[in-house]
DNA sequence: ATAAAAGTTTAGACCGGTCTAAAAAATATT
DNA sequence: AATATTTTTTAGACCGGTCTAAACTTTTAT
């Protein structure tokens, strides 16, 4: 049984390594969790005791198969509650994540599987990230950031890379939401900015930083 | 804002005090949280310097008003989420305590806000138990132990005194659910147990202990 | 009324998690 | 290759919550 700590550490070092396909760096952990190298150090070498990472001094973390099975589950338990929170309380999508981050740390395998069947077994959450199943599995889509599209083709969001609450107010005022279909109408060389056709009724610009946000699939 | 610790010492003190009206024992504290003594005297010292308890040596401790009304919001948020897992989740009611127990100390007031609508504004969880409003009030309904009431009135079974496990699960076996109406045929006097009629069909005998703990209206 | 028993508090320690300051290793610069 | 800079680790401390053992009150028994 993990700590409240120990599992946002593991999901912190999980997202890190790309879902563990490399190192991660003490004070890379230290910044996204707004703490200090020297106590990542410390529960970095706990997790490593635990066989939930590998360690090695001065060069960095990698996390091993048990650690990354914690670490879905608590991130399929964070999806599934935001998927909850949107679905059935009426949250809005920027109003979910502090909720979520400490509703994911409640331990009851039977809670999760019964809301998961409550929701209906969804395999997204409500920014569009996948919601991994009982088993860890994640199902795979291949999505691209909306300013790599090519013009005149019509693309459907699917998630966003930034999920900060001011970002999603952003969208869901300029009328992009999780489903959205989006042509590309012109690229301005200058910014990098796009004009956008959202489904077939409104032109807007948005800035090339929203655009690389905004993940999007054919 | 309290620690998950603090709020379950002023569930328990609030309990003891029979919602505010007696002083509590050290020890009584200690008994329920299966902690020590010395450590509720180091935490009780805590709440009193917050003005959640009052607190004076060797004689015990007295909840205050703001203690209460933190008391009464702690117990609203487990007994709406009780109801949750009941109502939707399709927990019986036997296997919710420790799941609400953790649930109770979300963090939220939208979500218990939402919650309380999703569900319909229940006022009695799945045990019978009043269901604080926002402001903290109790709706009182005045409940006799089914052991108290005479012979051949019809009675509705409202909560239950001890909600342990293996009780609940006895009475869902011999058929006993919250508004249940139950007939007490015969009062067997060398032991105390009773011969009820369970909704007007079934019959069975239930101990002295397990008439006590049924708590019923007129 | 005095001793014994029971209940309560203090003192000091430990654990998990965090921090600062200083030491050590790795990397970059010249 | 030697030095400066950055990154990482260690050492030692603190906080919240807990414990044991010892000291102190209060209550009970004789």
């Amino acid at each position: 049984m993990l700590t409240f700590t120990e599992e946002n550490y593991l999901k912190a070092i999980y997202r890190l390594s790309d879902g563990g396909s490399k190192a991660v760096l003490t004070n890379e952990i230290a910044e996204i969790m707004s703490t200090k190298a020297a106590s990542v150090t410390d529960m970095v070498k706990k997790l490593s005791v635990k066989n939930l990472i590998g360690y090695e001094k001065y060069y960095g973390v990698t996390i091993t198969r048990e650690g990354m099975a914690e670490a879905l589950m608590v991130i399929r338990k964070h999806r599934l509650w935001e998927t909850f929170l949107v679905e059935k309380l009426n949250f809005s999508w920027d109003e979910v994540h502090d909720v979520a981050e400490q509703l994911e740390h409640i331990q009851s395998g039977l809670l999760i599987e019964k809301l998961d069947e409550f929701l209906g077994f969804p395999t997204s959450d409500p920014h569009g990230h996948p919601i991994p199943d009982r088993n860890g599995k994640i199902q795979e889509v291949r999505q691209h950031p909306l300013s790599e599209s090519p013009l005149n083709k019509k693309r459907f969001v699917r998630s966003v890379t930034d999920g900060s609450p001011s970002f999603l107010q952003y969208l869901s005022k300029i009328g992009i939401y999780i489903g959205a279909g989006i042509v590309i109408l012109e690229k301005v060389e200058f910014d990098g900015s796009v004009e956008i056709l959202i489904d077939g009724k409104k032109k807007v610009f948005i800035s090339r930083d929203a655009a690389q946000n905004l993940l999007v699939t054919d």
